[in-house]
DNA sequence: CCATGGCCTGTGGT
DNA sequence: AACCACAGGCCAT
């Protein structure tokens, strides 16, 4: 008996995943890496590249997900009131730079400077009469000069990028690879990037690179933990260090449980909608 | 190991 | 109008 199988497109898109999407019409479009992908309502999916990526990832089992991580009253909410929302599975190179981009910034501000990214270092594309850039490839990021990054917006990050596509290029980094490790192997590596620290690890772990227990904790995340979930973990200081950070996320792995990426997505969707947030 | 301050830049508030 | 606080962190000290 199979339930939670509709996916809500519009709340999956707008939970601060992706940056690079607009509706038009009945349609949502977004670029996923070297990929434009056009989403109808009930989540079907056109490819430019006529590629068959599950991004909504619905080869995953939402009916034991969902039972897997219904621990408390307050993610059982959260499951019951955005139920559709999913993780998307990202082209995990755009996802790197688009969390490195994303630190000290906020989402209307991350999506602007990743579109001037994609305008001036993307190839352009034709899809159903319409233009789009494509995310830069690795290796036209890592050719680039710092200044012509920066005229992007990106500002001191510039570097993190050019620093980051170098390491894609020069496999420093493998994605393929990463994808079969273990979530602290994984972690280990992708943070010998420069801008990834925990956070941003978290994020490209779980939106990437199929670690469904990475659990981002950003502001408003600590803020969800201080709300709902004082008493069992406890946060004493307002600035989280790279030990508490990992003491937090073992104990909340042992909460939720494996699936704890899932939990942390509707948390964070139902937190930032309590305070009118805006999306994309 | 922990604490602090600085950082590009666009936006919204005073 | 000019200035300031702030934003989904990270890094060097």
């Amino acid at each position: 008996m199979q339930k939670n199988r509709t996916i809500n497109v519009e709340n999956s898109i707008n939970s601060g995943q992706v940056f690079l999407w607009k509706r038009n019409g009945d349609y949502w479009y977004g670029i996923n890496g070297q990929d434009i992908l056009r989403v109808d309502k009930n989540g079907i999916i056109n490819s430019f590249q006529n590629s068959k990526v599950d991004f909504f990832r619905k080869n995953d089992n939402l009916d034991d997900i969902i039972k897997s991580v219904s621990k408390d009253k307050t993610v059982r909410r959260a499951l019951k009131q955005y139920s559709g929302l999913r993780i998307l599975r990202q082209d995990p190179f755009q996802c790197l730079i688009s969390f490195i981009v994303s630190s000290n910034s906020n989402i209307q501000k991350i999506k602007m400077s990743l579109e001037k990214l994609s305008k001036k270092f993307g190839v352009k594309a034709k899809y159903e009469n319409e233009e789009f850039f494509l995310f830069p490839k690795a290796e036209k990021l890592a050719k680039a000069s710092i200044n012509e990054i920066k005229s992007c917006g990106v500002g001191y990050r510039a570097k993190f990028i050019n620093e980051a596509a170098k390491m894609i290029l020069f496999k420093k980094i493998d994605f393929e690879f990463l994808k079969n490790c273990n979530y602290h192997e994984t972690k280990e590596n992708i943070r010998t990037i420069p801008g990834v620290g925990n956070k941003v690890a978290d994020c490209v772990m779980l939106f990437s690179l199929e670690k469904l227990e990475a659990f981002p904790l950003d502001r408003w995340m600590i803020r969800v933990l201080e709300k709902y979930y004082s008493n069992k973990f406890q946060i004493d200081t307002t600035t989280i260090t790279e030990k508490q950070y990992d003491v937090l996320h073992e104990k909340i792995v042992k909460h939720f449980g494996p699936y704890a990426g899932y939990s942390q997505q509707f948390l964070f969707k139902m937190e930032r909608e309590n305070y009118q947030k805006k999306w994309l």
